[in-house]
RNA sequence: GGAGAGGUGACCGAGCUGGCUGAAGGUGUGCGCCUGCUAAGCGUAUGUAGGUGAAAGCUUACCGAGGGUUCGAAUCCCUCCCUCUCCGCCA
């Protein structure tokens, strides 16, 4: 969330954030409960410190065994002020709070304003166009040939989006996944955590998915625990309401899980095979670093993400996008999009992200400065990367005339594993 | 799921027959002093958040969370959460 103090100073300023973010955040409501608040909160306050004073000459009467009726009559009258007013207050701080939480992380200056991923900026394109000399198929095809998948099954065990590897396809899917995790560990220096896919609302608060995105997740009701959409939201809040010595920062944590969507809204759209889905691989990247860092850190993270898709010898084009198209809790964010030649398409494997403090403040994650003050400190994280789509752009890639595959041999160690 | 025990400041740990406790004592840490080394000793300071103020300061809240009783609650009552031990059930 942004600091309500920066808030009241700089409204323009996040007017035009939440306009260019295409969010509907009340900001004059914010304004308008806050100042209120305040003014509670200064009545509150005479009236308690009124209260404190004469209890203090209560006590001090009765130590005496003085009477002290006087004393407690007066403040039976203060004591029912002060009852009606915290009850406002608490009720204006829950106003201000739901309304804070609405407001989203200001887009960073060097962000491209516009209203959708039209606008996005195509900042570079990277690695070969594959070459072919025969007719493309595309990945769901090749996978059929192969074995790969079984789409139908997983629809009728779960629902459409649920898909089912099969023999091969599923070893090629833990083989991919292997791969990236070793990568990032070995090659990157991440630390590996395998961490809860369920987790509370808290949780969901601290990295910004609620109260915005509750529709897009699966929840589950009797014990009011959301199935995770990124590995993001666990692992960010590892340190949720903790603080951090400055010596340890940086802070680089990586991990796979599944991830759960419920793509309201998205029906009919990209559905072909595994270009959306509900339950989906992703490895994920998270890092806590010192505000001054959190630029640096976000160009590093784009490369560790980059550095798979070049092991891997894949064409993919980096985009920079706009702020209609940022998240929530985002203040920058990169795009990986990779080739997909039987589709003819870019698909997005991997969105690389600053969130400044915002997620910090939300979460209570702060560390403390050589000064010993108390900071919030910054958080990024990025897909390192997805499987599906990658998955879509190694079979539409890699395949031959006859529908076969001719794989990466960086996978061969991991395909080939011998007991 | 059942029965007990417990959740206090960076940490350990008192208080829990309501008022003098933002919280003893200890450890740690900062600063100063003392000591010809290491160690020890002495003094002093050391929470977070909100409001107000140029600042010093003043003030409010916070002893797992939320309610309640009371003039007044870390202390009494209720609900919930979490941890530990034992039992049950089950990968």
């Amino acid at each position: 969330m942004i600091d309500l103090k920066y808030i009241r100073a700089n409204p323009e300023l996040i007017r035009k954030a939440i306009k260019n973010k295409n969010e509907k955040a009340d900001l004059d409501a914010l304004l308008k409960a806050d100042e209120e608040r305040r003014s509670l909160q200064y009545k509150f306050d005479n009236l308690k410190a009124q209260q404190n004073t004469v209890s203090q000459v209560i006590a001090s009467k009765k130590r005496a065994k003085e009477s002290a009726a006087d004393e407690i009559a007066e403040m039976g009258e203060v004591a029912a002020e002060i009852k009606s007013i915290q009850t406002d207050l608490s009720k204006s701080n829950t106003l201000v709070e739901a309304l804070l939480l609405a407001i989203p992380n200001i887009p960073q200056a060097d962000v491209p304003i516009g209203r959708d991923e039209s606008l996005n900026e195509v900042i570079r394109h990277e690695g070969e166009l594959p070459q072919h000399d025969f007719p493309l198929k595309d990945h769901l095809d090749i996978a059929t040939i192969n074995s790969l998948l079984d789409l139908p099954r997983g629809a009728k065990i779960s629902g459409s989006g649920f898909p089912i590897y099969t023999g091969f396809g599923a070893k090629l899917e833990r083989a991919l996944i292997n791969f990236m995790l070793e990568y990032h560990i070995q090659k990157h220096g991440y630390t590996e955590l395998m961490v809860p896919l369920a987790v509370n609302r808290k949780t969901m608060t601290g990295t910004g998915q609620l109260p915005k995105l509750e529709e897009d997740m699966y929840h589950i009701d009797e014990d009011d625990l959301f199935l995770i959409p990124t590995a993001e939201v666990p692992v960010t809040n590892i340190y949720a309401d903790e603080v951090l010595q400055y010596k340890d920062l940086p802070q680089k944590f990586v991990a796979y899980t599944p991830c759960f969507r419920r793509e309201a809204g998205s029906y009919g759209k990209d559905t072909r095979g595994l270009q959306r889905l509900h339950q989906f691989n992703k490895v994920e990247m998270v890092r806590f670093v010192l505000p001054e860092d959190s630029e640096a850190a976000l160009c590093e993270m784009l490369q560790d993400a980059e550095d798979i898709l070049k092991a891997f010898g894949l064409h993919y084009r980096v985009l920079s996008l706009c702020t209609g198209d940022l998240s929530f809790a985002s203040q920058k964010t990169y795009d990986l999009e990779v080739w997909a030649p039987g589709s003819q398409k870019y698909l997005e494997v991997s969105s690389v992200s600053n969130f400044g403090e915002f997620q910090a403040r939300r979460a209570n994650i702060r560390y403390k400065d050589a000064e010993g003050k108390l900071r919030h400190l910054h958080t990024l994280n990025g897909s390192g990367v997805a499987t599906p789509r990658l998955m879509i752009a190694l079979l539409e890639t890699c395949q031959q005339a006859d529908g076969s595959l001719k794989l990466p041999d960086v996978l061969r160690p991991w395909l080939e594993l011998k007991i």
